[in-house]
DNA sequence: CTCAAATGTTTGAGCGCTCAAACCGTAACC
DNA sequence: GGTTACGGTTTGAGCGCTCAAACATTTGAG
């Protein structure tokens, strides 16, 4: 077993009959050591309970092995917690490839955050950093390909296509496609939005989810599409579909942009069915709200995207200069159980 | 400003025409350069744009300066995204402490994770690790403590007194008082509880905050408590408190020890009201769900639990021999809006 | 039988930092 | 005036690894 000081390269190459050289290479380049000896020094590697010293790996590969993630202020939404699966995922997906996930605290502003960004590549506790809550009006995209910082965001580079990067995201479009498929198979034939404020101009996730249930409803010809628009938060949506189903017009079910919308949908719906059957509400995240209240929710493939951004990254660190890449994954309609 | 090559030590020390060491001293020990000398140093300093290099620094010192949190599989319950604000606040608290963190991937299982701490100590990625989601049968603390290997536990050593170790953990038993002090002020004078299965036994998260409404219940003398218990899940505790508040003896508030059972008790209030007054429900955990409900909740001090572990682990650090330290913080109850 | 090319292994140097010990002036003391 | 003491600074060594080059040893071709 391991003797009370821990094993270095030197120690187990001596315990091997071999130069130290030749352990490193066992360990990082098996195909240079010849058979025989590659048995003997993995034995004696294990009999040693050698473990290789990340630091000096990292002194002398000038590689951290690691990347940085933000770690979010505070969740304000129900939907935040698809974070906690991103991180797990990023975890998970990093270990197999040898890289390390480290945290950094969301600072108050954009531009402390870039300069802790910075800080951690300088000095060499992070070789690339993911972003998430990516937005049109983020600076970190072009700061950071400016600074020649390798980096992967989670969300489009939203009206930016002038400065490529690496991405990764969840394909909204499609997500409320499958919601309205879904309630058209219901048999409901009037099938109402509610989204974000403003997002039916600029590209942003918001317009990306209401362009998916505006194609899929105009392609099932079931009438005049309706929509509502509302800030993410529970009460204000509740106002503002009980408005909408207290019309002539009423739909008989809502697509929402987020769970929060789809609590406050599925109140109102429940408060203005009376004895009647209530508008179906589907929502968007698939958080155990959601769950909880029976209501259908598009679950984005979080874990999916954790592992696409690891390797984007990886592919990167091997060829720096490979043209930058984006990556749509589709989501899928998760039902009640 | 910063040549092309990243500044050294040494680098730095010619610039400001000093010794390396001096450099370093006027980093790490200011005390032991003059006042001259240093602001020479930190002028260089900042001209170069230097910045340490971390891999070295802990090649040297043998620490990492990194502490390790697990990043949890999956969150099943509402109350998950506690854990969100958990990892921005030991962020937070390690950078003003020189500290990173870095997360790892929960394993399929316990030993399996226990391989991957060790791992984590040994390859000097971290120097300690903050343990979350501990319970009565958890393997993990005495293992830990057996290493040798420093860590802190975000929650009480439930039962294992006798293997004593550092610990942060909220006080469940203030925050069911603090609800029911709530619910006495509004004049409720029969208050039911709503807890986790078997949560009268053992210690456990459970009893303690079963125990916080039962010493209050008793103190305002308000009849005979009221309990009943239900799995962490909203229709099971929909179900529980439906037949409860069905009973001749009905309460008129309820408190609860997780929202997810706070959102299947609010439901069965509302639907058991009728025309009435639906019992007022409080929950545990403060989540976005309980505010989207109007419902009170009780709100763990999630940011400071995580300072604190910091603190617990930084102590440590200093004096490695001092006697194993248990924090209580206070919840607060966070009211609707 | 010689020389060149593979193949496998070792050597030397260095990554950028910190520790401990050595060094050097200058002030303090008898 | 010589010794001691001390604040301030430098030197040497080493943390454990990887790179590139050097070095053996074997093999194949001519």
């Amino acid at each position: 077993m391991a003797s009370h000081e821990p094993a270095t390269l030197d120690s187990v190459a001596a315990r091997a009959g071999v130069s130290r050289q030749t352990v490193s290479n066992v360990l990082r380049h098996p195909a240079r050591v010849a058979d025989a000896t590659r048995e003997r020094v993995l034995a004696a590697i294990r009999e040693s309970g050698y473990r290789p010293s990340l630091p000096a790996r990292q002194l002398a590969t000038r590689r951290a092995h690691a990347i940085a993630v933000r770690a979010e202020r505070q969740q304000d939404g129900i939907s935040g917690l698809v974070l906690d699966a991103f991180y797990h995922g990023l975890a998970e997906a990093g270990q197999d490839n040898g890289l390390r996930v480290v945290l950094y605290a969301q600072p108050a502003d954009e531009a402390t955050e870039l300069e802790v960004i910075d800080d951690l590549v300088q000095t060499g506790a992070a070789d690339a950093v993911v972003l998430t809550a990516t937005s049109a009006d983020d600076q970190r995209p072009a700061y950071l390909s400016g600074s020649g910082t390798t980096f992967c965001a989670f969300g489009r580079p939203w009206g930016h296509d002038d400065d490529p990067h690496d991405w990764v995201d969840v394909d909204g479009a499609v997500g409320t496609g499958l919601a309205v498929e879904h309630l058209l198979g219901l048999g409901r034939r009037s099938i109402a939005y509610l989204g974000w404020p403003g997002d039916g101009a600029e590209p942003s996730t918001g317009s990306d989810r209401r362009r998916g249930w505006l194609e899929a409803i105009s392609a099932a010809g079931t009438g005049t599409p309706l929509e509502v628009h509302s800030v993410n938060d529970v009460a204000a949506a509740e106002t503002a579909v009980a408005s909408l189903l207290s019309g002539a017009d009423a739909p008989d079910a809502i697509v929402c942009a987020s769970d929060t919308l789809a609590l406050g949908a599925h109140r109102a719906a429940l408060a203005a069915a009376g004895v009647g059957i209530p508008a179906t509400v589907v929502g968007f995240d698939a958080t155990p709200v959601a769950a909880a209240l029976g209501l259908a929710s598009v679950a984005q493939p979080i874990d999916q995207a954790a592992h696409l951004c690891i390797d984007l990254l990886t592919g990167r660190f091997e060829s720096p200069d490979r043209p930058a890449r984006g990556v749509l994954v589709p989501p899928v309609l998760r039902l009640p159980t």
